[in-house]
DNA sequence: GTCTATACAGCGATAGAC
DNA sequence: GTCTATCGCTGTATAGAC
């Protein structure tokens, strides 16, 4: 048993990273076969519904992954700083320096998305929400605002950075990101 | 001489909507032929190179239009502020609330970025410094790191917005941006 | 379960008549 | 210039042997 459920977290990794890498239109079977080591009939008979159940496998996989590391923390950390912070470090570690796409953002932007609507809508739903409830409990003013910016900022950090073919700008913004995320506008007026 | 020109702007216009639309992958050559009218062999005759070479097109032509529209003013406009303000109605009116993709950004997000890699970079390089002289033009602090954190909110407003399938978070992000780049925190400390 | 072989549709690109 | 026909290839998906 331990063995089959490696088995499958690894094809669902080797699966993530070529749709990361080619998206969902460019990850031909072939690619994926040779990534998984899996033969197409092997594919079809763990995937019966073809590469949109294999996307369907990616992104929720994804969005459990994100739920523990992330969102839980933020909502229920005892110290909602402590768990921001972490956020975004384990952002920063997660997306590469901006050079590994947010494979729900990517599919958002492509035109396969609308069987994956309800994902991928969720997925960024529950991201802010959790943000802003981590912001909340710090004080903060316009807590909802403040995380959606923050979501925005990371989204188009990654945009930028994969646009330049460069680092820095995905770790600059997410560094001021900090800062902004850290400072408590709610006590200032 | 109007006729043709009229005419290669319309076949741009369309080609461009269709590669927004279904991405570079998606946008079959059936499909382009069906959106511009022109059977296979008219569109090899405008463009020899083939897909490359009408999304190379398209790409330029997107260029052009933001450096006449956006970039020049926000460089040379005679009041900076008001280039920026009308940037963001541009802005906004462009991405049509942020259900309407970058295509840029959606290119760089892709697999296929590689042979554009240079128009990308030059695009949202351009946006930014362009940016940048608008802020420093108004003596802000940090002009460059405002204006990469305006070009991240814009281009993750855009994901955002796609993925909730709503325009909301796009406009509203749009707004706080213009509150942001409209203060001038240079004179506070 | 895993493989190979294959069905069939669609792809980008080209040729050649008009 | 524009069209249709067609090339060669690759796509997803399936069938059936092992």
């Amino acid at each position: 048993m331990p063995r089959e459920i490696a088995t499958r977290a690894d094809v669902l990794a080797a699966l993530a990273e070529i749709f990361r890498e080619y998206g969902y239109d460019g990850a031909s079977l072939s690619r994926i076969s040779a990534a998984t080591g899996l033969g197409r009939g092997s594919l079809y008979h763990f995937f019966p519904g073809g590469k949109a159940e294999m996307m369907q496998a990616v992104l929720a996989e994804i969005d459990a992954w994100f739920e523990q590391r992330i969102f839980a923390p933020l909502r229920e950390d005892a110290d909602p700083a402590a768990a921001i912070a972490a956020m975004l470090d384990t952002v920063a570690a997660y997306f590469h320096g901006g050079r590994r796409v947010c494979l729900p953002g990517a599919l958002g932007l492509g035109d396969a998305r609308a069987p994956f609507a309800q994902i991928l809508s969720g997925y960024f739903t529950r991201w802010t929400a959790s943000l802003a409830a981590a912001l909340a409990r710090l004080d903060h003013a316009d807590a909802d605002a403040l995380a959606e910016e923050a979501l925005a900022a990371i989204q188009g950090a990654i945009v930028l950075s994969r646009a330049l073919d460069r680092a820095e700008p995905f770790m600059r913004v997410l560094r001021r990101l900090g800062a902004r995320l850290a400072a408590r506008p709610a006590l200032r007026p």
